[in-house]
Parts: C-alpha cells; sequence; structure tokens
DNA sequence: CAGTGAGCGAGCTTCCGCTTGACTT
C-alpha cells in the first residue's frame, strides 16, 4: 500500500513525511503548476470569462514527476495549503494527474505537527468547487485588469508599463504621501523645559504643561518668553503627585508583514533580505550534534497569528523553566488573526523553542542568528506575563504656571525581560511631546520646594508625515488588505523596476512617472484604482465561497464597469499621448548652465541637458561619494552599468581612466593621504581597505576570509557556474536563432499547432539533459563543441565577451575587423546553423510527447 | 564601462499568487 501526498512547500513536504512514516510518500508541487498563458489574455470576454489554463512554463519536470508518483500510488492525497490559493491548486492537480472519483481526496492541515497532519489525514474530504470559483474568479479579474490597462498605457504613455489591482494602489499609496508632505504647512510651536533640583540634589526635568485651567499650547515667542521670564529666578513648588500602576502587554507573534517591519526597524534589513534569511531558517540549517539539519522556523508567509497547542506548552514550559513561574501568566496567551486573513499557516515562530538563538550562533550566518533572535524573543515574550510599571507624575507649580514630569520605573519586567516591540516614527504633524520618560524620578513630596537649574525655551515645527520606507508601505498595504505575504516584498521591487518609485537611502518617493500614471488612473479608472476595490472584491469573493454568488456573476458585475471606463478612457484620450516631465536634478549643464533632467536611452539612464536639441550635452547618471580620484585627485563618482550594477570611477572620465568596483571610502591613506576603497575578495571574502594610488601598497584588514581551502573551492565553484552561465547562454542563443527560423518555416509552424498543449520552447535544458540520458550523442556533442569553440574564441578576445554591443565593438576593433559585422555575424552564423538544434528540439518534443502520454 | 534624446512602424511589453533555486561582477 502507497499512498501519494502532495504539498506545495518541499521543506514541509519532509516533515510530513517524517510524521507518516512509511506508507506515504509525500511531494511538493513547488505552487501553482497551471495558469493563464503568460502571452495572452487567455480569458474569453465574449463568453463568460472561460478561463484557458496550462502548465506554467518550466513546471514540465514537476509535472511529470508527480504523474509518475500519482502513477505509482494508491491513493493521493491533495494536501496544498488550506486556503483559496491552495484549493485551486488541489483542483489544476487533479486535472493534470488525471485524478477519477475514488482515486484521490483533499486533506488540510492547519498545523504541521504530527498531531495537526494525522487529523488532517484523517478527515479527507472533496475539493471545495466555490473556494476554487473564488480563486478562479481572482485571477480572471486580476487578469482582466492587468491585461487591459498595461496595454493602454502603453498606447497612451510609453512601452513596457504595466498596472494593476495591487502595484497600481501600492504606487498610489506613495504618491499620496508625496502630496501630503507637499502641501504639509508646518506649524510653529514652541516647549520651555525646567531642570528642576531637589533639596536632596536630585535632578530632573519638567515641562511646561499649561494653567490652572488646563493645558495651553505655546504657539510664539512672545507667548514663551513671557512665561519664561515670570518664572526665572522665581521658586518651584510640588503642588501634586499622581502614582499609578500600568501594565503592558506583549505584542502578538510575528506574521510576514510585522516580520518585515521589525526586522527593518530593528535590524535595518529590507523585506526581501528578511524573506531569504527566513527562507534558509525554514529550510533547516546543519545544527550537528543531536539536532542536525533541523528547521529552526515555521513557514514565513503567513497572515495568521494561530499558535499550535503544542508550542504554546513548550513556551509555558520554557518560560517557566527559565525566568521561574511568575513570568509565566498561568494559561496560554490567544491572538486574533486579523479580518481579511486567511489563516493557512501558524504565525512565524521557532520551530523548537528550547533552541536558543545563542546556543546555535556557531552555526549560524550573522544574519540568520539576528533574525533567529528575533522570531524566537518575540515569540517567548507573547506568551509571558505583563510586564507592570510604577508611573509617577508630578504637576510643579511657579507663579501660577504649571510643570509637568512624568516617570516610570519597572516594577515587574514581565515579557520585556526577554522582547519589546519598537515602533515607527512616522505619525504626520505629531507634536514632539513624549508622554513619558523612561527615566525614574528623584524622590521628592507634595510642598517641596525646588530650584531650577536651567529654564530652556525652544522652537519646533510640526513634521510632515515621513515617505513611506519598504516595510513601512507593506504594513500600509496589508491595513488595506491588499497583496499577499507572498507577494509584498515582489510587489515593490516591481513598482521599483517599472520607474513608478525610487528608492533613496531606505525611503520611498514616486518619479514624474509614476505620479503621471497614478493620475492617469485614479482619473479614469476609479473605482480599480481606489484603496477600496480590494476589500470589495474580497467581500464578493466570500460570496461566491459560500456558495451565494456564481463567480461568473462576479466577473460580469465587475467587467460591465471596467470595459465601459476603458472604453470611455480611449474616446477621452483619443489620440493624445501624456507627456510625463523629465525628472530635474541639481546638475548643472556645464556648458549652458540649465539644470539637467533624467532621461532613459537604450543604454538606460542617463542626464541630458534640457536644451536639446540647442544644447546637446549629456553624461552618465552619477552621484558623489565624497572620495577624490587616487590617479588625479578629482571627484570619484558613483555609476551604475546598463545592467545595473554599481562601479564608481573619476567624474572626468574618460579624461582619467581610473575607474573600480571597489567602495571608496571617506578615510585616507595614512601612507599618502589618498582615498582608500574597500576592497572585498570574492572567493576569500577577505575584506581589505586598500589604497589604490599607484605606487603605494598600503593596506588595512576589515575582515579576515575564509581558510585558504575553502577560498579555493569557491574558486572552483566560481568558475564552473561561469561556465555553466556560458553553456546556458550558447543555447539560450541557439534557441532563439531556431525560433527565428521556425517563424519562417511554414512546416515547423504546423508541427507547433499539432503538439497542442504540450510545452514547447522552454525544453532546451531537458533536452541535452535527456540527450545525455539517453547517450543520445548526436545533438549533445554538436552543442558541447559548439560552446567550447565560442569560449575559445572569447578567451583570445576578451574575457567578458556576453555582455553588451560595446563589447563587441572592443572585440571588432582588436580583431582589426570592419565594424558592424560582429553583431551580424551571430544573427548570421545563428542562421546557418538554425537546421542543426530545430532537429534536436523535435526530436526531445516528441520524445516528451510519448513520455508523458 | 563611456553610448543615449523625436521623426517611418516590425514585434514586443503586461497581471496576482503560490513555490524554490540560480544568479548577478
Amino acid at each position: 500500500m502507497s499512498k501519494l501526498v502532495i504539498v506545495e512547500s518541499p521543506a514541509k513536504a519532509k516533515t510530513i513525511g517524517k510524521y507518516l512514516g512509511s506508507d506515504y510518500v509525500v511531494k511538493a508541487s513547488m505552487g501553482h503548476l497551471r495558469d493563464l498563458p503568460r502571452k495572452t489574455m487567455g480569458v474569453d470576454l465574449e463568453h463568460d470569462f472561460e478561463p484557458e489554463y496550462g502548465p506554467i512554463e518550466g513546471k514540465d519536470k514537476i509535472i511529470s514527476e508527480l504523474r509518475k508518483a500519482a502513477k505509482e500510488a494508491d491513493f493521493v492525497y491533495l494536501a496544498t495549503d488550506p486556503d483559496r490559493e491552495g484549493e485551486a491548486i488541489s483542483w489544476h492537480l487533479k486535472s493534470l494527474l488525471n485524478l477519477k472519483d475514488g482515486e484521490y481526496k483533499r486533506v488540510t492541515f492547519n498545523e504541521i505537527t504530527k498531531k495537526g497532519v494525522h487529523y488532517g489525514i484523517e478527515h479527507p474530504r472533496d475539493i471545495d468547487v466555490d473556494l476554487v470559483d473564488a480563486q478562479q474568479a481572482r485571477r480572471i479579474l486580476d487578469r482582466i485588469v492587468g491585461y487591459r490597462l498595461s496595454p493602454f498605457l502603453w498606447r497612451k504613455v510609453k512601452r513596457g508599463l504595466s498596472a494593476g489591482r495591487v502595484q497600481s494602489v501600492a504606487t498610489r499609496l506613495v504618491v499620496d504621501r508625496e502630496q501630503e508632505i507637499r502641501a504639509f504647512q508646518p506649524e510653529e510651536y514652541w516647549s520651555i523645559e525646567a531642570v528642576l533640583r531637589t533639596q536632596a540634589g536630585g535632578t530632573f526635568t519638567a515641562r511646561y504643561y499649561g494653567e490652572p485651567d488646563g493645558k495651553v499650547e505655546l504657539k510664539n515667542e512672545e507667548q514663551t518668553r513671557k512665561i519664561v521670564d515670570e518664572v526665572t529666578g522665581k521658586p518651584f513648588l510640588v503642588s501634586t503627585i499622581k502614582k499609578g500602576k500600568k501594565k503592558k502587554s506583549a505584542a502578538p507573534p510575528f506574521t510576514t508583514s510585522t516580520l518585515q517591519q521589525e526586522a527593518s526597524r530593528k535590524l535595518n534589513m529590507v523585506p526581501r533580505r528578511t524573506m531569504s534569511v527566513a527562507q534558509e531558517l525554514y529550510e533547516g540549517v546543519e545544527l550537528g550534534g543531536e539536532y542536525g539539519l533541523t528547521g529552526l522556523i515555521t513557514y514565513m508567509r503567513t497572515d495568521s497569528l494561530r499558535l499550535s497547542d503544542e508550542a504554546t506548552a513548550a513556551a509555558a514550559a520554557y518560560i517557566q523553566k527559565r525566568y521561574g513561574e511568575q513570568f509565566y501568566p498561568g494559561k496560554p496567551r490567544v491572538f486574533k488573526t486579523k479580518g481579511a486573513a486567511q489563516d493557512a499557516h501558524e504565525a512565524i515562530r521557532p520551530s523548537n523553542v528550547e533552541i536558543e538563538p545563542d546556543a546555535v550562533r556557531d552555526q549560524l550566518t550573522p544574519d540568520q542568528y539576528k533574525l533567529y533572535k528575533l522570531i524566537w524573543s518575540r515569540f517567548v515574550a507573547c506568551q509571558m506575563a505583563d510586564a507592570i510599571l510604577d508611573t509617577i507624575s508630578a504637576d510643579i507649580t511657579s507663579e501660577g504656571h504649571i510643570f509637568r514630569a512624568s516617570g516610570h520605573t519597572v516594577a515587574f519586567p514581565g515579557f520585556t525581560a526577554v522582547y519589546e516591540e519598537s515602533t515607527d516614527d512616522d505619525k504626520q504633524g505629531e507634536k514632539g511631546e513624549k508622554s513619558e520618560s523612561g527615566k525614574p524620578l528623584p524622590a521628592f513630596d507634595e510642598g517641596d520646594s525646588l530650584t531650577a537649574d536651567k529654564i530652556d525655551p525652544a522652537q519646533h515645527f510640526t513634521q510632515p508625515p515621513a515617505r513611506y520606507t519598504e516595510a513601512s508601505l507593506i504594513r500600509a498595504m496589508e491595513e488595506k488588505g491588499i497583496g499577499r505575504p507572498s507577494t509584498y516584498a515582489p510587489t515593490i521591487a516591481t513598482i521599483i523596476d517599472r520607474d513608478y518609485v525610487s528608492k533613496e537611502n531606505r525611503s520611498l518617493r514616486p518619479t514624474p512617472l509614476g505620479e503621471g500614471v497614478t493620475g492617469l488612473l485614479v482619473d479614469k479608472f476609479k473605482s480599480v484604482a481606489d484603496y477600496e476595490f480590494t476589500a470589495n472584491m474580497e467581500n464578493q469573493l466570500d460570496e461566491v465561497e459560500a456558495g451565494k454568488v456564481a463567480y461568473v456573476q462576479l466577473l460580469h458585475t465587475f467587467y460591465d464597469g471596467f470595459a465601459g471606463a476603458l472604453e470611455q478612457a480611449e474616446k477621452d484620450l483619443d489620440k493624445t499621448r501624456i507627456k510625463i516631465p523629465d525628472e530635474e536634478t541639481d546638475v548643472v549643464c556645464e556648458k549652458c548652465g540649465r539644470k539637467m533632467v533624467i532621461k532613459s536611452g537604450r543604454f538606460g539612464k542617463f542626464l541630458a541637458c534640457p536644451g536639446f536639441p540647442e544644447c546637446t550635452n549629456t553624461k552618465p547618471m552619477s552621484e558623489d561619494t565624497g572620495a577624490s580620484c587616487p590617479t588625479c585627485g578629482a571627484k570619484v563618482v558613483k555609476k551604475k552599468s546598463a545592467r545595473g550594477y554599481v562601479y564608481y570611477s573619476c567624474e572626468t572620465y574618460p579624461t582619467c581612466q581610473f575607474i573600480t568596483w571597489d567602495k571608496p571610502l571617506k578615510t585616507k591613506c595614512p601612507v599618502c593621504d589618498s582615498s582608500l576603497f574597500r576592497h572585498t575578495d570574492r572567493d576569500s571574502k577577505e575584506v581589505t581597505d586598500v589604497c589604490l594610488r599607484e605606487g603605494c601598497t598600503y593596506k588595512e584588514l576589515v575582515k579576515e576570509g575564509v581558510s585558504p581551502e575553502e577560498a579555493e573551492k569557491n574558486r572552483q565553484r566560481r568558475e564552473a557556474r561561469a561556465a555553466k552561465a556560458a553553456e546556458r547562454a550558447a543555447a539560450k542563443e541557439a534557441e532563439e536563432a531556431e525560433k527565428k527560423t521556425k517563424k519562417t518555416t511554414r512546416k515547423t509552424k504546423k508541427a507547433e499547432e499539432a503538439e497542442g498543449e504540450e510545452p514547447k520552447k522552454k525544453t532546451t535544458r531537458k533536452t541535452t539533459k535527456k540527450a545525455e540520458a539517453a547517450e543520445d550523442e548526436e545533438p549533445k556533442k554538436k552543442t558541447t563543441r559548439k560552446t567550447t569553440k565560442k569560449a575559445e574564441a572569447a578567451e583570445g578576445e576578451e574575457p567578458k565577451k556576453k555582455t553588451t554591443r560595446k563589447t563587441t565593438k572592443k572585440a571588432e576593433a582588436a580583431e582589426g575587423e570592419e565594424p558592424k559585422k560582429t553583431t551580424r555575424r551571430t544573427t548570421k552564423k545563428a542562421a546557418a546553423e538554425g537546421e542543426e538544434p530545430k532537429k534536436t528540439t523535435r526530436k526531445t518534443t516528441k520524445k516528451a510527447e510519448t513520455e508523458e502520454v
């Protein structure tokens, strides 16, 4: 008897496999396997939005593996995640694996614990068609919005742009925040701080509060000055003391979004990095000894605050043992998950609370350690007793004016012994009043008189709201229900990539393009660009899930309005194109004195004089680094290559040829006073600050690298990778050439059509591998030979061959060939070789067909 | 990596969500 269990994540498959034993084979789908086509709409807008699903490019290997496993199994459990997407994945799996009634069941695990998994297996059910329909509605709606709005932007604004339910609203958040900042009127206000001394000599600070009839806002200098003058040199009297107790509760355990925020605030990690490190912790770290390879945390993409009973029980035991009885509140704390959440996974917590961060520190990278410690502490704290604070607030009177001082002492630390959440300070227009200072006040009683050491008036202005950071934007998105844990970080990458938003240090600001496109969308597609659009959609999806509304109905309702708006927008704009103003910079054109603007050409962004064509001055984008050129002493500037890599060069390039990848530092060489540069050896990872001035050999070790043996291994790995990459690039080139010939040959086109759904283009990698296995030497040899030949040729010319046109040009020059020939050569060559690879592919496609049927 | 920005219109760009590698000089 063998049963197949299919889950989404391979790490989960491993754990569940352990719980279920040898009667079960557990495999992972690695997410969705079937989807709408990438190149076309794939939704029949004329006929009830009939979707056209096909296997996702690149997933055919997993699909055939699962098919094989399903065939060998007696029964299949579809155990994808217990949410909308998971239900849909199961539904697609059923279809892809051609499962019949009686051959499979749907099961769900609410927690990946032994208990949770067995419970799930013992309660199989049918696929919930309503839940699947809700997913289809979501998917199709997103497709329609994205694939209709984006082309609209290509026509009206610029090619390559995109719009969608999530990214457009995320962009709008950034745009709206910028407008708030622009519209913000700073307001003046004043404060008076008095440093007071008790008879015993203790000092503390009290702030002007108001008059006997209430709080007073200090609006200007005269008002402030008057009070200062009145109390200067006068006695201060403690009029009232209020003492109290305050309880403070721990923050709930982490979800994806709160983890990203806290890692950003406390560890300075961007969400993308946070997720990647969390993934490492989830997949497992080699701890050695009794643990071996151990997954340290639960799944990191979740919106749930749920904790398994096992986890809270383990925390209870741990807390009592480690901190003592009084630090445990007596029963597990339960946190309520927010409304819109899908609750498929538990909150993010350590898999085993007994594994203390410091005990495994040596086995973790520094980032892994820091993040694990954050997750571990937050979880332990969330099950601990409240902290209790003794608070004190004293009113101090002088000449009828009231000053107030407050402070607190910790009566019982509770959870704060382990962890405290930090806060953002981006609240709008807040006046800098801290309600409570952390400092305890010195001892004094009502009626005591105090002397003022200092009376300090200060002018302040209210601050505009802060720009979003990646993490705070994610928080805002989550609050509005926009996007999902798995898409928060990628969505931000998209809007930066599209050039709607730019990142300066850590803050996000809209570009003119972002503002222009957002303006257009808000103007013409109000409902989609609205903050509430997703929330409304979710409400309707709930109805579909409950079986009250057919998903096609939902789509009709949506599309009626949307298609109308689209038609109206086309009519309104007719042939007009939206002009996006160029972003102005502070760089002054040295030829005519105008402020240069940012343009984007085929090599990426560059600075151009707005006086074009009258003044045709251009220069690459650059940024001052504060370092000076070791060769000529001019400024060293930071630049970005066309492919996005950061490098540094002398400002006067090409007059001065200085150029480097090492980061310029503000510190100077103690020998020759030239700027130092931080160099990381790519194999040993040794970090040194070096002097790059010719003749100077000064070098300062910053961080030791790995052992020479390890470095050598790295070198070999790097070279192997490079060789592989070269091979792949060659294969890709061959494939592209083939595509061209295919298009011109009618025969192949027909063959392609006949293949129907089966995978097409992306088979190259598989091809080589399969050919190898089958010892089908013909095509394999050809590719290898070709690659080596190319590599050789490249070595002869330039080490970096496949970079850009420029390199090719250089190579040409070196070869003494006439320009242009090389560029054409590739195509020509490809055309000449077109027949070869074509054969290969045809062969394998056939093979694939026979195998997969 | 030292180039670049409109003009003919070929062929192309694009969504959100679920997953994991492979990968950048």
